[in-house]
RNA sequence: GGGCUUGUAGCUCAGGUGGUUAGAGCGCUACACUGAUAAUGUAGAGGUCCGUGGUUCGAGUCCACGCAGGCCCA
């Protein structure tokens, strides 16, 4: 006959192990896979993480997310396939390489061919796979680590080629500029990563402007002049005026406040208006001047008056057009005008920005949102280009300036008497015509180029571009019907990150990533996007042929440097190179719905299938990462979304809240906990503890108490029912008793057990795996053990393997079973242990896997509110006796008579009857009495309703509450006899009450003393007769038999023979009376009372001591 | 500086659409219970629900403005 299994001390992370070891060789995951072969799929994108650094604490987090649905979706049916990837191109590695090598970026390609080095990243980018892989097994993460796709292997990059000339030929791809770091002196650009260097940041000395800004005097703009003459100004602080002949905008902040001051100019001493930020008036007006009559000025006076005339808002200057600046050159669209920045504050300057779009990157962004257009002029070959030139000098067509350095790259003496800075003449003009409101020395920090120590410009640079703005509407649009977890991130983060979208920047200047496939002549007249090797080739033949390249080179490689050794010819028969540029490493992951198929070069059908993702997870630092690339490139090129549901989930921290980190040493080891704890209590502490898109504050002794709480309470649970299960040869081989002839707790607890079959799959359903985990974990705890398995012990270990014997055992049998479903796709291993110890035995299920099982089916017809209901008042009632018993200082124990409960209705007698056996065994009295109204001592207490009330009396609410209040026992009598009563609540006024409009319950039995809860008031009949006195000691005398039984070491079916010391008259009545009771409690075959025990134990009982011996029966061979 | 987010007991967290005694677990204290026993029950202590205003008869809950932490972006 088989057995359930039975553990002693359950060490969890071998359970892990030996479930693994399980799995490993059934091969359950590609079963769970593969025995869905036909059903509908449940389509799972994993994001690549990148195997060149240790996985930490937050990737278990992370996993444990995407593994609940993926392994939730087997349960209820569907086929999940799941393919892994790896991350492997990118920064990180780069520097991780340049770093163990010793060398800069500068170095690459001189004292370490490309070819070596990109070597040297393609070892080290996963030297740490076997770690990750590592992990994965031993978390529980099922994804497929044997065919995984790797971002670094030709194919994958060929696929990322082929969909980069789709893009191509829909015309979304383009060479741009945008704005970043340059060194003129170097002749480079910078990375924020070379700008970040110690040293970088410098104290500078600048000139910086105020400059005017005369608003237009067109009608669009009167509301902002008083009078004929007056000339109103902006006021715009820069420290960088040599971009001022550039400026092709004004910035102001939507919400902050402006005044126009009418004033006089310091340089000219004309009259003028200016406006700026309100905060910032008092730093350019000196208060003393306050209150000085504007007509008291004459030129020259050092007090300059002045008068503040009017407020806006940014939002109310938005739109506003004014002359341009320095007229050097002409724009191509309208310019010249006010806009909205989010970047702009009144910390410094005026509250109004100078925007000249080639010179900084939030005036580039902040123009391209605009539509306002950069000034730019054409270089010798026809090319535009910005006002200054890359050697940092302004160019012919800014005739005052022309050919002179925007900042000091020449080496020029700054201390000779006749120096000044381009800054300076810029100021000088500006004095001059009026338009400069203060010059001034101002020390700040300024970045510096780490080589040539010369302040760096913020300068366009060409770049390649995705033209997401294209799509813009429809990316906004198509986000709207993807489920966010939470809804916030999608609405708030990415949604308003996608609003005011700007076009994606793939360009990098590295050496070890997926080459952008675009040749180009050199004077980019002509180009061509390569989309796969096959044309790769076939150009090369051509370039061959056509003599611009030697000899045919065979691609094995699409890395630099070999693409940017193939030259291929043009139609016109010119040479042209690759761009040098790679590709952003987010494209790489966005790509893999498609790349990670080979698609679209090969495989559609199995792309088609597994387009769109259902489901997708990971933290909330992707928003703009892979969440964004996923679904730009699955619009532009599907027009469709790339996931319809996505978790966003948030930081793992340490318990203190704060960001864990190696260098700190609060940095917890996956391994660590998972060995110590098991992965079950690791996964299910990280769900249950708080939603997974919030911060979790990682506190490994939570981790002790789920194991305790939860899977000690569930194991417990399992442990008993083993026991007994095995003792009764139960195997669940009878037929299942019908719910009908169970009792009342046991269709209880299936009650609750279907209620739960039913939450936990629509929490899951809606992607909340917490509260599904609280769920399981509330019934286990509350109703299973502690209230089911409490109240039911008996019944399992006491008389015949009879019909109610046996209800109980299927009825906790299904409970586990289920219980082993619910919980698996959290906890994989210890559901994977539970249900095997179970089927084992049983043989129920043909799945020899609880991952290969399906969900259960809710039995609506089991489920019976009004019984959980019965229930409930069952547990209060039986709380509020221990809280009498405890007051009266009465042990459990001790038998009582009686207790007495209020009732006002019917339906609460009899709901409390359905459960007085419960009540009666649970708290240990003979018999429940109720007293209703009929009894005429009730005293009852009323309380106004005020939701009902508040409805319909409003601000009276307060004089009907009280008047409720000053109610007494024959007004409350009254309204329930009547079905109403009028109120007198103020002099003149009354109001009709109905029943409903209160609640009235049962407070007091006079003479009693009674415990309530809500509505329930319970009184408790302490009396102790002498009957009861005897049946409290021979309880008394059931236990201390029973500990000694334990004490001996006895098994629970080992007969016993008791022979006790005669003594007090007490004692010995409870014996003879109640001889049977204590023989069948302690498996006595006989129990004899005597004046001389040998050998026996001095048991205190109560008051009394009694002298007491038991030894076994003789084992019958 | 902007967007998003969090703030409730010592700790970790619950608290649909506003309703008058704000809950749970852990921890602490005391007392019980005991053939599930490294479990369990009862009771107690412990709260300016981050602050300030507002709306309302009534605010932990709605609105506004702040403060503090976090993430992303500048």
């Amino acid at each position: 006959m088989a057995k359930y299994n039975e553990y002693k001390n359950l060490n969890y992370a071998k359970v892990g192990d030996d479930v693994l070891a399980y799995w490993k060789e059934h091969n359950i995951f590609q079963r769970s896979v593969s025995t869905r072969e036909g059903h509908k799929p449940f389509v799972f994108y994993e994001g690549p993480p990148s195997a060149n650094g240790t996985p930490g604490i937050h990737h278990v987090m992370a996993r444990a997310v995407k593994d609940i649905f993926c392994r939730y979706k087997t349960l209820k049916g569907f086929q999940v396939n799941r393919k892994g990837g790896w991350d492997t191109h990118g920064l990180p590695v780069e520097l991780q390489v340049e770093k163990e090598l010793g060398i800069t970026k500068e170095d690459i390609g001189k004292t370490i061919t490309v070819e070596e080095y990109n070597q040297r990243c393609r070892e080290t980018v996963m030297r740490f796979k076997s770690q990750w892989d590592d992990l994965t097994e031993k978390m529980g993460y099922w994804v497929d680590l044997d065919n995984p796709y790797i971002t670094f292997e030709n194919e994958y990059i060929e696929s990322i080629w082929a969909l980069l000339k789709r893009l191509y030929d829909k015309g979304f791809l383009y060479k741009g500029y945008t704005i970043q770091p340059y060194s003129p002196g170097a002749g480079t650009g910078l990375s924020s990563h070379e700008l970040n260097q110690p040293g970088c940041y410098k104290m500078v000395k600048d000139t910086t402007i105020v400059a005017q800004f005369e608003v237009k005097k067109i009608t669009r703009n009167m509301f902002l002049f008083e009078y004929e003459e007056e000339q109103v100004f902006f006021l715009a602080w820069t420290t960088t005026p040599w971009t001022l002949p550039a400026n092709t905008a004004l910035a102001v902040g939507k919400g902050i406040k402006y005044v126009k001051v009418r004033t006089y100019n310091p340089y000219t001493y004309e009259p003028i208006s200016v406006i700026l930020a309100k905060d910032l008036v008092s730093r350019f007006f000196n208060p003393k001047a306050d209150g000085i009559p504007l007509t008291e000025y004459s030129s020259g006076d050092k007090l300059i008056p002045y008068k503040i005339v009017e407020e806006f808002t940014g939002a109310d200057l938005a739109g506003v057009e004014y002359h341009q600046l320095m007229p050097y050159v002409q724009p191509e669209k309208p310019a010249f005008r006010v806009v909205v920045g989010d970047f702009v504050t009144t910390e410094d300057g005026t509250g109004i920005v100078h925007i000249s779009p080639t010179f900084g990157s939030d005036d580039f962004r902040v123009a391209a949102q605009n539509d306002i257009p950069a000034l730019m002029v054409e270089d010798e070959n026809g090319k535009p280009m910005p006002l200054v030139d890359k050697q940092g000098r302004f160019v012919k067509e800014v005739t005052d300036f022309a050919g002179m350095y925007v900042k000091n790259y020449t080496g020029e003496d700054e201390s000779a008497p006749d120096y000044k800075p381009t800054d300076v003449l810029i100021a000088i003009k500006l004095k001059e015509e009026g338009r400069a409101f203060k010059v001034e020395k101002y020390e700040h920090t300024y970045p510096h180029c780490w080589r040539t120590d010369k302040p760096v410009l913020y300068y366009p640079l060409d770049s390649w571009f995705i033209k997401t703005t294209a799509v813009k509407d429809r990316l906004i649009e198509l986000n709207k019907t993807i489920n966010w977890k939470p809804e916030s991130t999608g609405t708030g983060r990415f949604g308003n990150w996608l609003e005011n979208l700007v076009d994606w920047n793939l360009s990098r200047s590295r050496y070890w990533g997926t080459p952008l496939p675009i040749w180009r002549t050199e004077d980019g007249e002509e180009e061509i996007c390569i989309g796969s090797i096959q044309q790769l080739s076939d150009e090369i033949d051509r370039a061959v042929d056509a003599g611009v390249m030697d000899a045919a080179v065979e691609i094995n490689d699409l890395h630099r440097p070999y693409v940017d050794n193939i030259v291929l010819v043009s139609h016109s028969g010119k040479p042209m190179h690759r761009e040098t540029d790679l590709i952003d490493v987010w494209f790489d992951s966005g790509a893999m719905p498609y790349a990670q198929w080979h698609y679209p070069l090969e495989n559609k059908e199995i792309f088609e299938q597994n387009f769109p993702a259902d489901y997708i997870a990971e933290g909330v630092d992707q928003t703009r990462g892979w969440f964004f690339t996923l679904h730009a490139l699955a619009v532009m090129l599907e027009d469709s979304v790339a996931y319809k549901n996505v978790i966003a989930n948030g930081l793992v921290l340490d318990k203190n809240g704060n960001k864990m980190s190696k260098r700190l040493g609060n940095a917890i080891d996956p391994f660590e906990m998972i060995g110590k704890y098991g992965p079950d209590a690791v996964r299910w502490y990280m769900i249950a503890n708080a939603p997974p898109w919030d911060n979790l504050k990682f506190n490994p002794e939570g981790v002790v108490e789920t194991q305790r709480r939860f899977f000690g309470t569930l194991q417990n649970t399992y442990s008993f029912f083993a026991l007994y299960a095995n003792l009764d040869n139960f195997t669940f081989a009878e037929d299942e008793v019908p719910l009908e002839r169970r009792t009342e707790s046991d269709r209880w607890i299936i009650s609750k057990l279907n209620t739960l079959v039913a939450d936990v799959d629509s929490y899951l359903e809606d992607y909340d795996p917490t509260r599904a985990a609280r769920a399981i974990q509330d019934f286990v705890v509350d109703d299973l053990s502690n209230w089911y398995v409490r109240l039911n012990r008996k019944r399992f270990w006491k008389g015949e393997y009879n019909e109610d014997k046996m209800a109980a055992y299927q009825t906790l049998y299904t409970c586990l079973e289920v219980i082993a479903k619910l919980a698996s796709p959290i906890a994989p291993f210890y559901a994977e242990q539970l249900y095997r110890d179970l089927n084992l035995v049983s043989g129920k299920h043909k799945e020899e896997s609880v991952h290969l099982a399906y969900y259960p089916e809710v039995e609506h017809s089991a489920i019976d509110k009004d019984l959980e209901e019965r229930m409930a008042l069952a547990q209060t009632i039986s709380s509020l006796v221990h809280s009498l018993r405890k007051k009266h200082f009465i042990k459990v124990r001790q038998p009582l008579q009686r207790i007495l409960i209020p009732v006002l209705n019917d339906r609460t007698r009899q709901q409390i009857q359905a459960v007085e056996d419960l009540i009666m065994s649970e708290v240990n009295i003979k018999h429940v009495e109720y007293i209703d109204d009929t009894s005429g001592i009730l005293v009852k207490k009323i309380k106004p309703n005020f939701k009902k009330l508040g409805q319909v009396f409003g601000p009276k609410m307060k004089l009907v509450a009280a008047a409720v209040q000053q109610m007494n026992q024959d007004d409350i009598a009254h309204l329930e006899r009547e079905g109403g009563i009028e109120l007198q609540i103020s002099d003149e006024e009354t109001a009709v009450l109905t029943p409903e409009d209160v609640e009235i319950s049962s407070e007091d039995i006079p003479g009693w003393l009674v415990a309530s809860e809500g509505r329930l008031t319970v009184a408790l009949d302490v009396t102790i007769t002498e009957e009861l006195k005897q049946e409290g000691i021979a309880r008394e005398l059931v236990n201390r038999i029973q500990n000694l039984r334990k004490d001996s070491n006895l098994e629970v079916q080992d007969k016993i023979h008791i022979v006790l010391q005669a003594s007090v008259q007490e004692v010995n009545a409870a014996v003879e009376n109640f001889r049977d009771y204590i023989q069948a409690e302690t498996q006595a075959l006989s129990l004899e009372l005597t004046d001389n025990v040998v050998d026996g134990t001095i048991l205190e009982v109560d008051d009394y001591q009694v002298n007491i011996h038991i030894r076994t029966e003789a084992i019958v061979a």
